[in-house]
DNA sequence: CTGTTAATAGTAATCATTACTATAATTATA
DNA sequence: TATAATTATAGTAATGATTACTATTAACAG
């Protein structure tokens, strides 16, 4: 049977993780620790990332912008992701747990679940004037060119 | 200024599109567009189905399975995906416009709307067994390995 | 018709991610 | 504590989805 060894590197990627509330993606996250670790190798990141979400002490989460994000709050919560600057942020509010009910009234195959993104404008790119054309993200993922950070 | 010529191709990846509802990855649209153009390129595929997108008469959706893919059904509407089979399908309801303002009293961000996807598992899969270990699909998109299609 | 422009097929390049491998770190045990 | 067994690492190669590039072909305006 296979048991898991400590690592000064799994645990620097656990905790720079918690510290962060933007869920970060495995690359931006690779950058951070590089910081303390500056050997670290992207796989040790993809496979640690990997690794904890199996164990459930993380989850991996994606918003359609080509990349994996991860997020130390493994409860069910839902976000709020900038159409711009593709910012990501929790959202506090419950989760909305009737809408599966609600769906399963008008569909026959057993639903388990929702994921919900919002999205919109932060405010920060709502004051550089970015308020156009909306919904570039998640209905066309290619709204990269107008990205005030 | 560019304008757009007509091509066979596009009207052939057009209507190979509306005719399925199953929203086809780029590459599973190439397999069937093949079968009447044998010669098509990928590429063509790709940059037909974004330019489409960018036109406004297809929409391109991700439900982090690592592949885009696209509806010929531009209005906003919710999917179900089995987190088995990952096949995906429209669910016949409403958006919930309502929760746009629900969460927008929580958060302070200006909110436009919102996607949601619903999971569980469909009845192929229920009936060949496969109903163990829920969330497996977007919690951690790794459950290909029981796949019964 | 013919010149101009856009679209194509085919291929190479890119980006995120995973796989592979020799070496190093961890941990069990003598 | 030394040593053996096993897991983890760094570095690199490979993969899969997607985009970029380029010479040729097709569309269409004058």
């Amino acid at each position: 049977m296979k048991t898991i060894k400590y690592s000064r590197q799994r645990e620097s990627i656990k905790l720079a993780l918690a510290r962060r509330t933007d869920h970060p993606t495995a690359d931006a996250l690779y950058a951070s620790i590089r910081e303390e670790f500056p050997n670290i190798s992207l796989g040790t990141v993809y496979r640690n990332l990997n690794l904890l979400v199996e164990l459930g002490e993380i989850q991996k989460l994606n918003f359609g912008d080509g990349a994996d994000h991860f997020d130390s709050n493994t409860s069910n919560h839902y976000h709020f992701i900038c159409r711009c600057c593709h910012q990501v942020s929790d959202l506090p509010m419950l989760p909305v747990e009737e809408i599966n009910s609600l769906a399963q009234r008008s569909y026959s195959e057993k639903i388990e679940g929702h994921t919900t993104t919002f999205f919109g404008i932060c405010s920060a790119c709502m004051d550089a004037g970015y308020s156009d054309s909306p919904y570039d993200l998640l209905l066309s993922p290619d709204a990269e060119e107008k990205n005030p950070q």
